[in-house]
DNA sequence: CGGTATCCAGAGCGATACTG
DNA sequence: CAGTATCGCTCTGGATACCG
């Protein structure tokens, strides 16, 4: 990992960055969660609800919309009775995969590592902190 | 991307999944930033606060701590005066590294096609509540 | 320099009720 | 079923002041 003395990778940083923003808009609590799923195959509203724990109607709505605006989710309402609207990634939204996969699959091959590290860590604290 | 009826993929998505704990931490709003620039090289607290348009000292110290925390960064403080302090990624951190660049490519490839999809979302949305 | 402690405003989010 | 609307709380995170 030299990168000599020129960093010639270096990402702007600036709040007004536009790679920011979008990171931000991906990568936040549910927006993850909501690609993954759609991934694999076209879920309708209740269906995501369902999958998705934790997440409230207006929550999942919320996070829906910003998907469908930033072009990454495609939404289909079938004019029926009862309403039947469904989510599926656009291609946009699938060539997230690889790079959600890799985020996804990082969690999982590092997390004991990281659940040993946080013992660890709270341990000096409470050691730390019995001092006064 | 055809993944038969089985869905061989599906990861947990309850709230007390371990993945998704991680996830939510090490995608939050500063945390990519910090590992991005410890990626280069080893910084000190206030190079990281310059570098990092935006962030307070509060926010600044306490991602730093959920991620010595972690195990993903590594904090050492010279004894000398001034104080000096030093964060630099763990080889735990570093494994990292290969994702994040992805996550960052991906949202500088496709910049352009996402503040295309925004604007026609919101001219569709302009139109839509012009007709009340 | 590199923090910690305190306070507080505002965004984020859940709960609830209502609708086409 | 798939939302929208409103309310109210929580919790993030900025501002400020102080410390080793």
């Amino acid at each position: 990992m030299d990168y000599g003395d020129a960093d010639p990778f270096q990402w702007d940083t600036r709040e007004d960055c536009q790679v920011r923003q979008i990171l931000d808009r991906v990568a936040d609590k549910w927006s993850l969660l909501v690609i993954a799923l759609l991934e694999h195959r076209r879920l309708r509203f209740t269906e995501l609800r369902r999958e998705i724990d934790g997440i409230s109607q207006r929550m999942l709505t919320v996070t829906l919309r910003s998907l469908e605006r930033d072009g990454l989710v495609k939404r289909t309402v079938h004019p029926v009775v009862p309403p039947r609207v469904e989510y599926e990634l656009t291609p946009l939204g699938g060539t997230l995969h690889a790079t959600i996969q890799s985020l996804v699959k990082w969690t999982e091959v590092h997390q004991e590592e990281i659940a040993v590290a946080r013992a660890a860590y709270d341990v000096r604290e409470a050691d730390a902190a019995a001092l006064h």
